[in-house]
DNA sequence: GTCTATAAGGGGATAGAC
DNA sequence: GTCTATCCCCTTATAGAC
């Protein structure tokens, strides 16, 4: 291999045409409001090669979603466990990582828990994540810096604050309040000002 | 009129019993995952019926999309042009307000946000609404209490804490994080730790 | 206003040729 | 593996009786 950059010289087998279409469609227009026939067109390919591949609408589906939820507990939880970093650190990790994973993919947010909300999929309540998560390094370290805050509050307040700007960017922008151009720089902006705010909370 | 208290003697009429199944299974399933007949059936009337009322699935959508939007916005606009009342009076009140609705109506949030995202509807580009929130008391106040705070900032993080946990909600309790009452008592813990929080942030 | 019956079309999935 | 053609159910909407 002497190649350094990877022209498009070899295009990409058919199934993960298919799947790269299918996370674009889905994403965009959720589970129920997508046809399998525009995931085929954006494809390029034929309808029936997505039955070949896939065998249905749903399984395919469910190979997406599974891909987006690892997608956004990888951004999250190899941080909260490592416990070489400090409270401080692991705040502005989060911020950083999770920021520049949305940067890049502003709907995966909404689309997740939105698909999550309205199905009954075992997606999540076949792993016993949530609880796992109370028992991080990151939890003993907020314990141990201040008593009197609850580590669920805190957790909350601050995946919503960076969270949020992405899930209310379709009111934001077409409300008019702002452009597209400065949501994105927004978005960059709180990359450090998030970790400076939950500091101020913290010294509350 | 001598009644001081309507009883359930008479029942909704019809338009209305449609109009309230509709919201109710809009709310849960959004526009595509929900057939005209689900709508009937939780009526207790006839599918013709709801057509005879409403001429088509999307006109009925579209007036109860409408009619959330506009609670949302009833919610906060008032709050944020009062300029009778004081920044920190307005942060509690909006806090109060906005927990008190969502509280009984869960999963409002993220159904507008999720429709307003995939369809471009022009529910929101139509009234101004984005600039004129710009130029209200509240920024005004912003503005004066501390210069180098970002009004845009301050107001997508205060609705960030606020709403963020209705839309996560999902993922807290079916990864196991929270139980469905534990949720409860922490968003109403929330109503009063928000503004603790806001105040922290603005006194950086 | 309310119902039953049905038209008309959309959409997921498959048969079968190549 | 990939295509065309087609099946068949589901869903929206309407016609027309009462």
């Amino acid at each position: 291999m002497v190649r350094t950059k990877k022209i498009n010289s070899d295009p990409l087998p058919t199934e993960e045409k298919i799947k790269e279409a299918a996370r674009k469609v889905f994403l965009r227009k959720g589970f129920s409001a997508t046809r399998t026939r525009d995931i085929a067109e954006e494809a390029g390919i034929n309808l029936a090669l997505l039955n070949y591949y896939f065998r249905s609408k749903q399984k395919l589906f469910d190979e997406v979603m599974k891909e987006k939820i690892q997608t956004l507990l990888k951004t999250i939880i190899p941080v909260l466990q490592d416990s070489s970093t400090s409270l401080d650190e692991k705040i502005r990790l989060i911020a950083s990582n999770y920021i520049k994973v949305l940067a890049k993919n502003n709907d995966l947010p909404i689309f997740v828990l939105n698909e999550l909300r309205k199905n009954n999929t075992s997606f999540i309540s076949n792993l016993p994540v949530g609880k796992a998560i109370l028992e991080t390094s990151f939890i003993l370290q907020l314990k141990q810096r201040k008593k009197n805050v609850d580590p669920i509050h805190f957790m909350v307040s601050l995946l919503g604050l960076i969270i949020f700007p992405f899930v209310a960017k379709p009111i934001l922008t077409k409300s008019g309040m702002i452009s597209e151009k400065k949501f994105q720089s927004l978005i960059q902006e709180r990359e450090l000002l998030i970790p400076l705010w939950m500091e101020a909370i913290l010294n509350r």
